[in-house]
Parts: C-alpha cells; structure tokens; sequence
DNA sequence: GCCGTTTTCGGCCCGACTGTTTTCAGTCG
C-alpha cells in the first residue's frame, strides 16, 4: 500500500476516533502520522523495511505497528472494526459546517441520523431543532449548510483564491480606518489548494473596517459577524475571513494567521520553554491568561517574534513543521526564490497547436513583459486533440521563429524567442518524433498525454526511458494531475526523479494553477538529488506568463534558491546548459 | 497515541464566535 493512501487511512481514523468520543489528543497523533507520512521524503516501504519507522517524530510503538501491517498487508483489522462499529455516511457529516464530532454523535445516537439526506430530511420536519444541545438556528444553519454543499466546493485553487482576494485586498488598503493590511493563512503560505481567503487588518476603529468588508462588491453572505472578526462567503462560493487587530498586534496576528496550525503549535512550545506566552495578540512575559500590553514583548515585525524564539525569520511558505525550525536555527534556510528572478518559460503553446495567439502576438507580450526569452513548445504529432505538429510543421515553425527573431534583433529588442516541442512521450516510453528532429530543436520538453490508466510500473518506466533520451531537456508536468478535476496518474516520482539525476534531466515545475507539478513536497527530494527545476507557464494564452509568480511561490514552498531553477539564468548560460546533456551523449 | 534538561505519568496551543444555555460546550481556525 503506498503512503498516500496509508495517510488517508489514519486520517479517516482520528474522525472515527473523534467521533467515538476518544481523547482529542489521541485522535490528533493520527492526524499527525498523516502529514508526517505525506511529507517523508524517501519510499514508505523502504522506511518500513529498514525498520526506521519508530525514529520518527509522532510515530510510536502502536502507530508503528498499524503503519507496518498496512504497508506489509494492506490492510489493519483494527481500522477494518472501527469503521463498521460506525455507518459510513457519518464522517460525510463532519463536512457540514457547524457539525463537529460531538453534534454528529448525538445526531446519530438520538435521531439514527448517518447520512446527509436523512438529516436533511428531519431539519425539514424540524426534528433536529428539538434536540438538546441544538435549536432553531441550528437547524437552519445546518440546511444552508447542505445546500451550500450541493451548490459549491469547499476547496478552491490558489490561482481562484487571488482572483477572489486582490480587489478586496486593494480597497481594504485604501479604507481610511486601515493601518496594515494583509493576507494570511493558506493563501500567504502559496498552498496550492485553499479553503478559505484570510484577510488581517489593524485599526483603531474595527467596527467601520467589518462594515466596509462585508458590503464588499464579491460578498455574496455574511456568515458571522462580531466586533473584531467577520465571515463572508464570496462569489464562487469561497469564504473570507477578516480579523481586526490593533497595531501593536498586528505582527503576533499576522504570525498566527499564516499558520500552519502545526507550525503554530511549535512556536508557542518554543514561547512556554523560554517562559513566555504566545497568541494572537502578542507574547507575553505571563504564564496566567491575558492582554495586556505592557506584559508583552514589543514587535514591529514577524522577524522580531522570530528573533525572540531564537529563530531566524522563517517565510511564510515554508511554515508547515516540515523541518523550517531546526533549519532556522542551524542558519540553513535557503534564500528562497523570487519571482522576479524568472527571465522566461520553456514550456508554452502558440496558434499552431492548441494555444490562441501568434509567434508575433507572443514574442510581443513577452518583450513588454521584460522576459528574455520565451520557448515554443507546440505538442507533437500524436496529440491530435491538440492539433499537435507533424515533423514537417515542426521544420517550418523553427524557420518561422528564426526569421521572426532576426526581424526582433533588427528592431533592437534583447529578447529571444526559442525552438522547442512538447514532444508525447508514447507507449513504452517512445518519443513521438525521431531524434534528428529533436536535435534541431533548442529545448525539449517530455510529457505523457495518453494512457493514463496504465500501471504504476508501466507510466514509470515510460518517463524514465524518456529521461534516458539525450535530446529531451525535461519532463513536463510528471504526473498529469489537474487539481479538484483529475487524479494523478500512478507513477513512482521518487524512481523517476532518481533517473533525471543520473541522466541529467530536468523536472519541470508546471505553474498553471490546475497543475503545480511536480509537487512542492517533493522539490526536496529533488534537489538533494541535484535535479534541477524549471517554471513553466505552460502557456495556452499570453495572460497565462501570470502563472510564473503563481509557479515560484510554489517553487518557494520547495523550499528552492534561484541556483535550484533553470530559468533563472540569462540566455548565454542557459543555451550552455541546454547543451549539457546532449555533449555528455556526443 | 506521543513524549520527556521538570516527567515513564500526566501533560499535550489558544482564543473568537455562536447558540443554547443561565455559565458553557461545541466548532472553527
């Protein structure tokens, strides 16, 4: 059994526990094991095998043990019995907002309620209301709630999260009553898939600063409303937090907005182990509960409140409990990636395969732009759907690029646009176009676009032999997922990413925000490995060379340095390394 | 269920908001 599918199991474990009524503590140990195991950056089994599971931070004697079964057998007896004590539809009610573990258990106990239709048929004959611990607005509350849920999801992708959030985010900086304004939680740490959009605010005069954002232009509802915190649901169905601080708190909210709740939790152990005290609102010199002020230490920033815990300021990205706090204080935190660093994409698409615009209409946007060069990498002949090039398509397009770059020079614009294919990688891991015309071409990148369904050692062995080809640059976005729409297909990255290290291959960093692949928990592993990352757009449109700043904030949470990307170089060193490869062959 | 420069037992992060309650439990982040 792989990890991904033992995490969900012990996630699916804590619920079951919690809703049994077991020790919120117990329940959080699976919870924890989960991200633990997600996160492991070498082969579960080969942990297993070696017996190092029980070495692990939050892995016990008895996590250990039903890790073990589940990876050796794939299957626990123990998870098998707990999940038929209870009926399955119970933990689809945890999603409902409002219902927690205790709501739900009583609903099961007092009214047989185990699915949503049953309990959305007694809200209707006002069952529920009746029930002790519940009430009218309960019900009500639990009904919009279904509906909620029928109409929309309750994940939303990043690229989505920043359409919704800027403007709000914009006229809340302009409001006259806002000192510092932000945005937090998931969205700051550039997670890829967010629930909600947090935004913090300081002001002296909270009350106007609620107002001004529940009347917002996207607020479709307002959820909740108190005098420091509001809750509104956006167009498109994403909920918007707003917290008001005072000034003064602002850096320790801000702090404890980003998250992670796991990072959270270690900074405040970090807080009692020096005395201190540490919430929203400040860290204070105080074991007993409170605010005041003069009790906390002074902090104009997040970096100060870092310094007070002996760290060094650790950016927001990498704020997960995923090894940032003893790199903090070893002094090993990379100098993360900036944006800006990025002079180009190497993957993207014109109008003559599947993408809208002209060789011209690029070349153009991508000079006002301020990019230094620009790869096209139409698909190749297999991918129909696309309208992918035939070799001799493909023979013509290097013509056309190359005059249209002589005519950009003449006109004096130090801007280059590339040769390139996104060339299919077939079955048993063939290319589709031979390799004298892959040798003609200046960037080369490999992708799966047929028989996703094949098996894990089948799609593996295919991107590894397309990583053995000397002509192929890098593999495009390795295992085909469109987040909220498509399932990865199965594919051993670890194994893969072996081979690109020996075969120096690069990995591309897909930056369309329904991709973000290779995922940023395995950069890590990447590039401990040496394999080197490219951002790219993959670009359909001109508007998608947005996806860039999305790509390297995902690049960021890899925790990756301008060194670990290959688009960062200018041209000349990047014509260099684009030669590399195919010289070791030659 | 995990963990230990206070501990092998007794802790485990903390506060806002809501609704159902007469002082607080449950949920959420």
């Amino acid at each position: 059994m792989d990890k991904e599918r033992v995490a969900e199991i012990l996630v699916e474990i804590g619920v079951l526990l919690e809703l049994k009524g077991e020790n919120p503590f117990k329940t959080r140990a699976y919870a924890n094991a989960a991200r633990t195991l997600e996160t492991l950056t070498e082969p579960l089994e080969k942990v297993v095998r070696e017996n190092r599971l029980g070495e692990i931070k939050g892995i016990g004697e008895a996590l250990r043990d039903k890790i073990t079964k589940l990876v050796e057998t794939g299957n626990l007896p123990y998870y098998d019995e707990l999940k038929a004590s209870l009926p399955e539809g119970l933990l689809g009610l945890m999603d409902i907002p409002g219902l927690g573990p205790k709501k739900v258990k009583l609903l099961y106990e007092k009214l047989g309620v185990y699915s949503i239709e049953r309990l959305e048929a007694l809200c209707r004959s006002n069952q529920v209301a009746d029930l002790t611990g519940f009430g009218e607005k309960t019900q009500t509350k639990i009904l919009a709630g279904i509906e909620f849920r029928k109409k929309y999801a309750s994940q939303h992708l990043l690229g989505h999260a920043h359409r919704a959030a800027n403007p709000i985010l914009e006229s809340l900086r302009g409001h006259p009553d806002v000192i510092r304004c932000e945005m937090a939680g998931s969205v700051r740490r550039n997670k890829e898939i967010i629930g909600d959009i947090d935004f913090l605010v300081s002001s002296r005069n909270p009350s106007a600063v609620i107002e001004s954002f529940s009347t917002q232009p996207g607020v479709m509802s307002v959820n909740a409303k108190g005098d420091t915190k509001t809750s509104v649901v956006l167009e498109g169905g994403i909920q918007a937090d707003l917290r008001v601080v005072a000034d003064r708190e602002f850096p320790f909210a801000l702090a404890y907005f980003t998250g992670s709740k796991e990072h959270n939790i270690v900074m405040r152990q970090r807080a009692i182990q020096r005395g201190l005290r540490l919430n929203e609102y400040g860290l204070f010199r105080s074991s007993e509960e409170t605010r005041d002020p003069e009790l906390s230490v002074s902090c104009a920033t997040e970096e100060e409140i870092f310094r007070q815990l002996d760290l060094a300021f650790i950016p927001p990205e990498l704020r997960e409990d995923q090894g940032e706090f003893a790199a903090s204080e070893h002094g090993t935190l990379p100098r993360l990636l900036e944006w800006t660093e990025l002079r180009g994409s190497l993957h993207n698409h014109s109008n003559w395969s599947d993408g809208r615009d002209t060789l011209e209409e690029i070349a153009s946007a991508m000079i006002d732009l301020g990019c230094d060069y620009w790869a096209i990498t139409d698909h190749s002949k297999s991918s129909f759907q696309a309208n992918g090039l035939q070799a001799d398509r493909v023979r013509r397009q290097i013509g056309e690029i190359k005059s249209l770059n002589q005519r950009l020079a003449d006109a004096g614009n130090a801007f280059t646009l590339l040769t390139g294919s996104e060339v299919d990688i077939l079955n048993g891991g063939k290319l589709d176009f031979e390799d004298d015309l892959l040798a003609d071409l200046e960037v080369v990148v490999a992708s799966i676009h047929q028989g996703f369904t094949q098996s894990e050692a089948e799609l593996t062995e295919r991107l590894i032999r397309a990583a053995e080809n000397p002509y192929v640059h890098m593999l495009g976005h390795l295992t085909g997922r469109l987040l909220l729409e498509r399932e990865p297909y199965k594919v051993n990255q670890h194994a893969v990413i072996d081979a690109c290290a020996e075969t120096g291959t690069w990995i591309e960093l897909n930056a369309s925000p329904y991709r973000f692949d290779l995922d940023w928990r395995l950069w890590t592993y990447a590039k401990g490995k040496g394999v080197k990352c490219v951002i790219n757009c993959d670009a359909h449109r001109i508007e998608h060379a947005g996806f860039l700043r999305l790509g390297a904030g995902i690049a960021r949470k890899g925790w990756l340095a301008a060194a670990d990307v290959i688009n960062t170089l200018p041209l000349f060193d990047l014509r260099n390394q684009l030669e590399r490869k195919r010289a070791r062959h030659s």
